[in-house]
DNA sequence: GTTGAGCGTT
């Protein structure tokens, strides 16, 4: 049974972890434990798999309770033939909450917190990014990169990039499209800076005031804006302007003083 | 049913 990863971390403080990687996208923990197991005393085994399938994205983090143990594992697990596949065994980088790790063992830098840190601001680290930066996988297919990539310079990569952006670039439009929407919740935070300053007449027009709690809908405005009536409406006319003028609200640039009618 | 650089979860 492959109870690994079920519940978190159990508990890594003097561990070594391992990251394999080059492992078959079917290999578990289950199969990667005997092997390693066998070589050391591994206290957890981890595999990361995607979110949306569920499968394995290609590597393993085996943690030893040693570090004798787990430098053997590497020199004999390192290119291990496993499922058909030359697995790599290495130290771990990075931790798992990207803690500080010293040849692959985690040292916890954080306090023993013996009762004084329940008094700070309880900030949440992460709140749902996760590693999406990361998350998504770097690309599901690339046949034979690192070897062309390392026989040759990186004119030749600069050129495969290249040739593949322009045959698709997922993430070109994307940052286009990103601007807008910021410029629109900036200016709508300029908006309400205007009509506070209007009421109070007393606030600087300091732009150190902090956006991200004028983003947060004060009347519960939607974040999102509703879809684009044209799209509905493909082939009528958009009525919205002329045809409902009793409930539409001002979203226009109107910064209207007095909102009475309305509020 | 596929894929193959890299670094992790309750």
């Amino acid at each position: 049974m492959s109870h690994f990863g079920r519940s978190g971390p159990p508990d890594i403080k003097d561990t070594y972890s391992l990251l394999v990687l080059n492992i078959t996208f079917r290999t578990t923990a289950d199969d990667l434990f005997p092997l390693f197991d066998k070589y050391g005393k591994v206290v957890d085994i981890f595999i990361p798999r995607d979110r949306r399938t569920g499968e394995s994205r290609g590597f393993a983090f085996v943690r030893y309770k040693y570090a004798d143990e787990a430098q053997k594992a590497v020199d004999k697990l390192d290119g291990r033939n496993v499922d058909g596949r030359e697995i790599m065994v290495q130290f771990a980088k990075y931790g798992p909450n990207a803690e500080r790790i010293h040849k692959g063992r985690i040292v916890e830098a954080l306090p023993k917190s013996r009762g004084r840190s329940r008094s700070r601001s309880p900030k949440p680290k992460y709140r749902d990014d996760y590693r999406d930066k990361d998350y998504r996988r770097r690309s599901r297919s690339r046949s034979k990169g690192r070897y062309e990539r390392d026989r040759n310079h990186e004119r030749e990569r600069d050129y495969r990039r290249r040739s593949r952006s322009r045959s698709m670039s997922p993430d070109y439009h994307k940052s286009h499209g990103r601007g807008r929407g910021y410029d629109d919740e900036r200016e709508r935070s300029r908006s309400r800076s205007i009509d506070s300053a209007s009421d109070r007449r007393s606030l600087s027009p300091r732009r150190s005031m902090s956006p991200r709690k004028s983003s947060l809908s004060p009347r519960g405005s939607p974040p999102y804006r509703d879809e684009s009536p044209n799209k509905r409406s493909s082939g009528k006319r958009s009525p919205s302007r002329s045809a409902s003028p009793k409930g539409r609200r001002a979203i226009s640039r109107s910064p209207s003083p007095r909102n009475s009618d309305e509020d």
